[in-house]
Parts: structure tokens; sequence; C-alpha cells
DNA sequence: TTGAAAGCGGTACCAG
DNA sequence: CTGGTACCGCTTTCAA
């Protein structure tokens, strides 16, 4: 910077990080502020990490599919708690960022920890990748876990199990699952399904997949051949799929829920305002503080034997749809 | 690096980099190849850029409000094509990330490009110390337009404008405008009303502004005073707000569109399926393809003086609500 | 065809 | 108290 201002680099390094090792005089830190004011100087984060060895960066690999508001708002309230620890976080990528290239874009960037949601195809030799590259903790967000990163396990298993355990509950006997045809949401919906067979079994009840595409035609097709299906309830991957095929249910004629009992999932706002008031599965996810803790605990404590968390908890909704 | 491929580091360069001045054996490129793959090797970004002085870093800030499925889909495919154009997209911050100390942290990157949404609060210094840091190109997305900046602009007014029109030609003439009462979304809801009062001046039509939180209790208390507003039609902020007011319309026994005509915006696939089919007004914005090339041309050519683009463009969906 | 060396912008020692 | 200097990992020029 400018060492126009009268001193050597150095000292303004001192100023501007409070060394507190080197006494600076008064004069000359107001004169090493000053100039910084004056010329708009701004630390250059990539040569400070360099010097240092290591960065506090946390790369967030951003998600490949849309997300539902309490994921987005957990991840939010994430992001800021690492902000309050003095983290730089960063969010990379999007959709169509997956696999091997995705890996070696990240660790180009030389995170301190890396933030990794299922969908982005992050394998056991992608962490040793990460790991090599300086990442002291790998995390992964999602269903699935990876050798050697940490998981931050979202179980939607038991979002299929409580809802199919809602539904057995009110005596229904034939229960349709909902998965959304668009691919990529599959690592979520499969283990819903699973969850919802686990409720079933040894009650005679059963669980019958049917994918649905996120449009109205889809959905009017669906429910044009609902009666030979001849089932009696239903759960959908969310409320917004609920909404759509509950919609094309009644189109048909279909009551809900005498004939069909409906259920979402997500308790969004819109459940509360169909009619039938849809009953659907609320999930919990815990703070994002708690979360930025344990990333920090982490990148810490780098020796640590990689660990899995439960994220989720599902707890169901009656309303008037079930 | 493994300069251990028996080679020099300025050989490991020329190879990685298929530095075309420089000649190289096949053999030794294969060491090198080998030897990279073997250990993992991923260049360091930071070390790069601070040797070549400049960066291909484009930091999107990312947005302090959620933002509609239109506008994230949009942003997606800028930074998708960005991508294919070999920059590094990376998104910063987010809710609570604004003013002086979220410029300071861009800066600090060092990135050759930055796309701020309105909600950050940048301002013309900021803007001025983006560029001091080797920024070639800073922009803004909203309805604001910032000093020395870009401005890609989303004219929510005539998204109001729009609707008001539509509304007037339906023959109403005391149109409601419900505005969220969420701070912070009020940077596209007050040019929205503008945009409103502009289609209705002359027309002897009055607009009056309705605050309502986006909850079941906010919407039911809007409702219960309804009939003393007077009102034959209300345009709401987005479709997820008229789906809301609407509910309690009808649970308060107030017709649509008999009593009050009611339309939303975006053109969710909620809109239609609420009963009556909800009208909207369909925003379309262009592609992030092309907004790329704009944004490489602008880094390409950093003389270029600042200009502004109009993005959006509205249309009206007449449905059964109006 | 390859290697040695300088330098990008900071930080952290050590000498003055 | 402050300045000189080495060094982080990489690119690039120049010399061998």
């Amino acid at each position: 910077m400018a060492r126009l201002a009268g001193v050597s680099r150095a000292t303004v390094s001192y100023v501007l990080n409070n060394t507190s090792t080197m006494r600076i005089s008064e004069p000359t830190r107001r004169r090493v502020r000053a100039a910084a004011e004056e010329l708009g100087y701004v630390p250059h984060a990539a040569a400070r990490s360099l010097r240092a060895g290591h960065s506090r960066m946390v790369l967030m690999a951003s998600p490949t599919v849309p997300l539902s508001p309490l994921y987005e708002s957990f991840l939010g309230d994430l992001q800021a708690a690492l902000g309050r620890m003095e983290y730089t976080v960063v969010q990379y990528g999007g959709p169509g960022c997956t696999g091997d290239a995705a890996v070696r874009a990240w660790a180009e960037l030389r995170p301190v920890a890396v933030l990794a949601q299922s969908g982005h195809g992050l394998d056991p030799q992608g962490v040793a990748v990460l790991k090599r590259s300086g990442a002291r903790a790998v995390l992964t967000l999602g269903p699935e876990r990876v050798d050697g990163a940490h998981a931050l396990l979202t179980d939607h298993s038991l979002v299929g199990q409580c809802a199919a355990a809602h539904l057995l509950a009110r005596g229904r006997t034939r229960i349709g699952a909902v998965v959304p045809a668009e691919r990529g949401l599959d690592v979520f919906s499969r283990p819903m399904v699973e969850g919802m067979r686990r409720a079933a079994e040894g009650t005679g009840a059963e669980v019958a997949e049917l994918p649905l595409a996120h449009t109205e035609e889809a959905a009017a097709r669906l429910a044009g051949r609902w009666r030979d299906l001849g089932l009696d309830a239903v759960f959908t991957y969310n409320d917004e799929y609920a909404m759509l095929l509950m919609r094309a249910l009644q189109d048909e004629g279909v009551r809900v829920p005498a004939e069909t009992a409906v259920m979402g999932a997500d308790d969004l706002l819109l459940s509360r305002l169909l009619r039938p008031r849809l009953s659907t599965v609320r999930i919990e996810l815990p703070s994002g503080q708690a979360l930025a803790e344990l990333v920090d605990r982490l990148v810490r404590a780098p020796g640590a034997r990689t660990e899995a968390h439960d994220l989720l908890a599902a707890t169901a909704v009656r309303r008037e749809s079930t």
C-alpha cells in the first residue's frame, strides 16, 4: 500500500492489524490510518493467506437443486454465525458444478473448511484432495455420508416414516408416495420412500411410488388414473407437490380426505391456506449457530475422527386432509 | 508442488498451463502430469492471481432478501454462463452483509467484477473502493442505480403499471396495493406502487397502499376490515401474498372477483392452482448468457462509460380472479 | 528443452 | 519504536 504514508509496509501491517508485540507511536498510527482511509486501502486477502499458509475461508458448495425455505434459512443462519466467528464464507458454484472438476475448483481457493451438499458427487478421493490442499474440515450435508468427511445427516427416511406412521394411525393401508420426476431430487426422495416402507413393514399396508413432474398437466394425468390405483392415502415429497396433486384430485372429483388422504411436507404457509387444510410433516433443523461451532471445532482440532451428526427431526402436523 | 517429479516448478507451470511459447518434451509432460495426478496437486489460486496482478473471480453479492424463483434461475444461469467463460463465480455474504464493511470484505478478495443486488447499500464511494482494488466492472442489479456502477435495472414500476392498467381496463377504480410488511422488500415494492399510481394518473382511479405481513393472522386482520376499505381490486407484491389474501377474503365471505378483483405477480405454478385461478403479472428477464457477455465485455473494456440496461419486461396474464 | 531468479502483497522476525 | 528482509506459491523472463 501507500508506503507513501511515509513509513514502511511492515509498519502499515503492524498498525492495521493492531499487532500488540510491536509498539507503534500514536502519531505514526494516525498517519497510517489516515493514508489508508484516503486511498481506500483494503488488504489483499490472497497475499495474506499466501503468507500465513492458511485462510479463514469456509466454502459452501451451493445447492445443485432448489431447496426448501427451511434449508435456505438454515444455511443463511450458518453463514451468518460463521461470519461472526471471523470466517469468510463464500458460496461456490451452482447447478452443474459436480464431481472432480468441482473439487478441483474448490481446492484452488484453499478454503480452511468445505461444506458440500449431497448432489455434488463428492467422493472419498475428493475429500482427500481437499484435505491435502489445506482444508482442515470437510463436511457433507445431506442424506448420504462420504468416507473421510464429517456428515451432517439429513435423514429424510424419518420424514417418510413419520408420514406413513401418521397415515397408518388414521387407518389408511394403501399409500402412494409422490416423488419428483425431476432428477437430482431423488437423493432426498429415495430415503423418504424407504422410510415409508419401514413404517409399513409388518402392518400389511402397501406403499406405491408415484413419480410426478412439477406441472399441472402431469398432476392431471396422475389424477386421471387415480381410482385405478386404488390408494386411500398419499404422501408427497413436499407441500407444493401436495398442493399440485390435491388440486388435480379435487378437479377429478376425488374427495379429500374421505376417499384419499393427502399429506405434504415442510409445513409451508401454503399448507394452512389450502382447503381442506393440508396435513404435513414439519421438519426441524438445529440452529446454524450450533453447526457453526461444530465447524469451528473441527477447524481447530483437525485430527478429530470423522463423525456423523443427525440434524433432522420430523413431526406430523395433522390438519384436515388426513 | 512436487518438483520431486524431477523437474523445476517452472516446468510444472508450463505443462499445466499448456504454455505454448515454451516447448516441453512429451516425456517430461507425462512425468509432470503423472506426478500431479498422484499427489492430487491443485494450483493455488491466490498465488496465481497475486503474481498475475488480477484474478478471474466474479463476486456476486448474494441477496439480502428471499428472491423469486425467476431471479433465482436468472442468477443461476448467469453464474453458469460466466463459468463457461472461465470465470470463477463466487457468492459472498447473505442477509446482514451491507454497507461499508461488505464492500471492504468484497474488495479483499480482489474480484475482477462485482455484481451487487440492491439492498447491500452500495454507494458511489463503495464503487470507487472496489475499482481501486482492481474490479474492472461493478454492476448493480435492482431498481436503483449507483454512480460509477453499471446498472442492471429491474424496474418494478413496470410491474405495478402493468397490473394497474389491467385492473383499470377491467373497470376497477379503487385499487389496493398489498406491499410486504417485512422490511428490505420495499426496494421492490415502492416502485411497484409508484407504477400503479402512474397508470392510474388522470383516470380518477385511486391506489391505496396496504402493508401485509406474510402470516395468516395478518391476512385475516386485513380481510376483516376489507369492506370498510371500499376497494374493488387489489394487486399484491407477488402470487404468495395474493394467495394469502385471497384465502382470507374468501373466508371472510368476500367474493372474488365479483366484489374484489385479486391480482398477483410472478406467475408461479400456484397461481394456476388457486380457485378462482389467479390473474398475475408475468415477469421476464433476459438470458443469463446475454448478461454474462455484458460482464465479459466490461471486464475487457474497463474504460467504458457506465450504462444502464433495462432487464425487466412485464405482461398481464388474465385468469379468473380479475 | 529446461532451470534460475525476480517479484506479486502481505507478515514476522531481527537489527538498528 | 521502526525499517530491512525473507518468505508464502506461482508465472514469466532470461540464460544455460
